[in-house]
Order: structure tokens, then C-alpha cells, then sequence
DNA sequence: TATGAATGAGTGTTCATTCAT
DNA sequence: CATGAATGAACACTCATTCAT
């Protein structure tokens, strides 16, 4: 029996049942089920209940993060890598809604529980989005006394389409990822987009 | 042992703890520990633990209603009655942001819990929104043929307005507040404000 | 309001119940809806569950012991006061079968339960039957010697017909009766009957 | 840790506690304690209480349907088939009192309370009592017409001897075991017994 | 006389977790 | 790698009982 496939089920698995009824509501039985296996299999491979939910959420994580990064340094120009960016961001979200929901369910939970801390003091994205930002800095299309202001641009835009996600539908959520880049594009950048 | 000094003693208890560690995270004994009382009498008040949350629900909404109606209907002008209302809420989530996030907490839960359906199909605010939308039509000041835009801009904005209050501060919320009223007021009515 | 009124509604509620559900699985909140009162009113009146439970089966007991006697003093000769002793017993029980059911679960719990010792110490019936018997020695119809085998015979003759009422029919029961009194007569008597 | 042997255990445990207590009156940690072992336990191994009871019950019949079969079947002629039902009940209630004890119980509690309601509409006997007349009628012994009258005798006189268990001593119900044989064989069969 | 408020002890049940196999 | 057996701690909820009013 393939170890690294069934690694795979129980992620999803406990990912959708994460995102649907929340931490505490999740049992492990639900989770077990659901990949088609027994709850002491999770525990083999996975440990506890918060390692469980935390693994979920580096794995979202690490796979948001490397897809992002594919796809802006895969742009020249900066202001094509902020259009790349809030693409991404968005086909992401609208491909699998159930990891942004598990996203945002996860902070909330991390709130919470203490045991999650780890997910609260997840420091991913603002780096990821200061990284992005640095580009912009090296390339002298961004002020360097204006970093702070861009990451925290950047990341509001990438929350907010994230959030929007929970109760939005596809198109709409198009819409907006439009409006994102307006604002993005309009008002970080030194040299007026044509 | 007074019926009901005591009811709002768990009312305020269970509200606090449903807030603080969502629907399922919350134990009857906590609530009661909070609120000096054992588990047992607040089954005797509220009987079973759905019930409470609905409870602590109507509750919430119901004091929301009659301050948020109290201040519109003391408001002359539409034009006023619209500040008033951006202000009453910004007022009501400033001095009690504990009832906002249970009321957003509540609406997450129940769209989790089916216990917990009479929440989800509660219609007090969109009616709420609708009557005040009324006498802004009724006042000549908006086309009737724009009810419907119009109730949807006034629940964007407050829905918008509560959901800020989860993770901004007190300054930052009274300026959005200042930035709704704008957009109320310049979307909305025929006659521009000057 | 009227206290001993209060007390037969209590009573009867009481009786109800436990023939219907047994000791365990009665709860006072039952019985005290059914009487139409607060738990803590039936508390008032009797005390304690199992004190009602005695108090029901005392005043049951009662009620067919002076039923009985006044039927079978009323009958002149022994004979008749053999047929009477029946026919009462067989009335008593089509006109209120709960009262007999009530009975035989009191019996029941009674060896299940130490704290409803009381009951299953009383004596009521056996006295009861000794005494029917000893009119009959006192008449010379029966013999001294035969006085156990008598007293035996008419409590099982008793119990039985108690027993067939829980899963009879009125007409069953009422053919049943006769057979009880042919055996009675036919098998205990010096004298046969005509 | 053997499963098969733990259930067995927790079954023998339950059949004690509910004939000496009722299904009200029974905890599962009374249960458990008897099996030696936790509540939990319990639960993995039959679920709610309820359904343990049933499977009691079910297990407690199975065993019955099987001796009774097995005796029934081992006997050559109609007349010793008889003779055998009647030795085997006598035989299954004297060796162990109280699964005849159990038995009984369950019919009562089933009565009570509905979720035991497959109990109630259990026809294991019944049907074990026709197949056996079936046998009569198959060998000549027993008129067709016989039938229904037949499988009520022979249900009564089964029924009736496991009621008797309930109270009376051993020597006593072999008595009335005896008795009952005459009974079946008197008044039922065409051809005279000897 | 009758009630509502309050409690402590318990009940059935669930669940995360461990462990031998 | 995967499971079934087993447990302890907890949870929602109930109930008999008391007491002040």
C-alpha cells in the first residue's frame, strides 16, 4: 500500500471536512472515513489532532506559496508580475474553493485554540508578499520608503479576494480580482500605468 | 435568585464564550462557570444548547433592531436618517464589539449546524434595511424602482461595517464609518449632497 | 385549593405512570403533568419517589381490600361468599385494569428495588384471604386441617385472575372468572355444591 | 483482547443486569463492571443501548431456537417430539433461570418503551411453534384443521412454563413440567395415548 | 398550598488517543 | 502500513430533591 498516496487522501480529506464543520466539530472518524481508512491510520501517519490540522494547513500553504512564486517570476515586467499575482490568486481560489475556505477557517480556529498556535504565528504570506514586493523595489519601479505601505497594499488585496471567496460567486469574484489589479497597479506604482 | 436578572446573566455569558470559541468549542459548564451557575440551571432557563445559542441570537438581534429603529426614526431627513444609521452601528459595534463577532460567529455556525437552521433563515435585518428603505422612498427621495438596489447597498454597508469591526480598531472603524456614510449618501440619492 | 382532591389527583397520576412506564422510567415531571401540577407540589404531598410509589400502592391496596370485604360480608352463606369474592375481584379489575396492572409492575419493582421493601413486605392479601377462609371454618364448611391449603388455593385463584387481566380481554377474563369459581368451589368444599 | 470472547462477555453481563434490574433501572457502567471492562467498551462493541438489549435478546433466542430444534428434530415420533419440546424447555430454564428471567423481561420492556420495538415484533417463537405442529400434521398425528388451535397450545403451555420460572423452585416446575406434557399429548393428538 | 429557582449526582454517549497485532 | 480493541476524560442532558417565597 502506497504510504505517500494515502498521506495524500487523508489531506484532502481532512481538509474538506476542516473547511466544513470547523475545528472542534471535525472528528478524526469523519476524516478516517472519508480517505476510506481507520481513524488509528491517521494517527499513524499524521500524529494528533492539531499536527493533523496544522499539516493540512502547511501543506495549503506550501502549495499557495509555490504556485504564486511560479507564476510571478515567471512575468518580466513588475507591473505584469502584480497582474500575475492577483491571477493566480484568483484561479486558485475559483479552481478549489475548498482550500480558501479551509484558509480562512484555519486563522479563525487559530484564534481560538492555542494549540494551533503554529498556524497563527504562520508567517508564509507576508514574506511571500514582501518577497514580491522587494521585486518591485530592485527593479526601481517601486520606492524604497514606500515598502512597508506596498506589502501591506498587497496583502489587504490578496485577504480581501480570499475572503470575498466564502460568500461570492465566480464571476463576481472575476470582477473584483479586476478591480484588485486596478487598485494595485494605480496606486503603488511610481510611473502611471497607461 | 431572580428569574430574570439571572436569564441575562447566562444570556451575557453564553453570548461571550459562543464569541470567543465558536458554537461547538463551547461547553454548557463554561458558560455557567462564567455566568456563577451551574450547568443544570441553565437548562432550567434555556434548555438545550441550540436553544441558547437561538437565544442569545434573537437576543443580540433584537436590541440591535430597537437601537438601530430608535435612532433612524428620531432622524428628520432621509438624508439624516441614513448618517444615523452608519452611526448607530458604528456606535453599537464600538462600545460592544463582542456582540458584533458573535453575531458574525452565529452566522457561521449556523450554516454548519442544522440545529441551529432558525438563525440562518432569520430575515430581522434585511427587514430592517427594507423599511428603512421605505421611508426614503415614501420621503420622494429615492425612485421606488430603486427598493431593491438600494436595500442591497444599505446591507453591503453594514454587513461590511460589522465584519470590519473583527479585526480593526476603533479609529480605523470610525473612519470607515465616515467613508460609508460618502458612499451612502452619494449612491444612493437623487439629489447630490452638496 | 382543595388539598385531599389535590392528593387523588396525584395519586392516580402516579398510578398511571408507573403501570405504564415502571418505577424506574417514571419521571415526577411526569406525573405532575399529568395531575397538572409542579414536581415540587407532588413533593409537598408525598416526599419522595419511592414514598409515592408506597403511598399509590397503599392506597390501592386499600381500596380493594375494603371493596372485597364489604362484598364478601354482604354474602350470607359461604358458597355465596366464595362467588362473591370472585365477582369482585373480576368488576374490579374490567372496570380499572390500570389498577391491576399497576399492581403486578408494583410487585415487580418491589424485588428490584431495596427502597420499595415496603411493598413487598406487605401482607394486605394473604390477611386479607386468611380471614375469607377462616369465616369459612368458623361456618364449618371447611376443616381445620385443610385451612393453608385453602388460603393457598384462594391466592392463587386471586393472583392468577390479577395476572390474566394483563393480557386479556374483558369477555376472556370474565369466562376465566367462572372456571375460578367452579375451582373454588368444586375443590375446596366439604360439602359439594349442587 | 479477544473480540469474539469480549462479546460473549458483555452479553452474558447485560442478560444478568437487565433480568435483575429492567432496561430502565440498567446503567452501562453497571454493564461494564459485570464484563469487566469500560463503558466505552461496550459501545464499541454493540452501540446504544438499545441495540444491545436487542442483541441480547436475538442472542438469547438463537440459543433457544437451537436446542429446542435440535431436541425436536432428534425425536422420532410426533408423540416423543412433543415429549422432547417440553423436556428441553424444562431442561433450558432449570440449567439457567435467568435467561427464562431475561426473556420475559424483554417482552415487558418492549412493551414500554419503542425503541426496543424489534423485540416486540421478534416471531422467532411463534414460528418455532408452527414448524413443530407442521411435524404433526405431516405425520398424520394432527388434523389440518387442528392447525391454529395446535400452535396456541403449544404456545401457551411454553409461555406458560417460562412465566412459572419466575417464581416457582425447580422441583416444582418439573412437576409442572410433567403436567404439561399430559396436557399436550390429552387434548391434542387424534390417537389416544396409552 | 404551590411554585420557580437551583443543584449534585448521575446517564448515555462521543471522542481523541494508545497499543498489540 | 493498517486495524480492532480498549480506555479516560469529557460532554450534553436529565432527574430527584431542596428551598425561599
Amino acid at each position: 500500500m502506497d504510504g505517500d498516496e494515502t498521506r495524500l487522501r487523508i489531506l484532502d480529506a481532512a481538509r474538506s471536512c476542516f473547511a466544513a464543520h470547523g475545528y472542534a466539530a471535525t472528528t478524526n472518524r469523519m476524516i478516517a472515513d472519508r480517505a476510506e481508512l481507520t481513524a488509528a491510520a491517521v494517527y499513524h501517519h499524521f500524529g494528533k489532532k492539531p499536527d493533523l490540522m496544522i499539516a493540512v494547513h502547511r501543506a495549503t500553504e506550501e502549495l499557495y506559496r509555490t504556485r504564486i512564486l511560479t507564476a510571478v517570476e515567471a512575468a518580466d515586467d513588475f507591473v505584469d508580475k502584480l497582474v500575475a499575482l492577483v491571477d493566480v490568486i484568483h484561479d486558485t481560489i475559483s479552481n478549489d474553493p475548498e482550500q480558501a475556505l479551509f484558509y480562512s477557517v484555519a486563522r479563525d480556529e487559530a484564534r481560538r485554540h492555542p494549540e494551533l498556535k503554529e498556524i497563527e504565528e504562520d508567517r508564509t504570506f507576508p514574506q511571500l508578499f514582501a518577497e514580491i514586493v522587494d521585486m518591485g523595489v530592485q527593479a526601481g519601479v517601486l520606492g524604497s520608503d514606500d515598502v512597508l505601505l506596498a506589502r501591506g497594499a498587497v496583502a489587504t488585496v490578496a485577504t480581501g479576494l480570499a475572503m470575498l471567496a466564502r460568500d461570492t460567486t465566480v464571476e463576481a469574484h472575476a470582477i473584483a480580482s479586476e478591480g484588485a489589479k486596478r487598485l494595485l497597479l494605480g496606486s503603488l506604482l511610481r510611473t502611471p500605468v497607461p
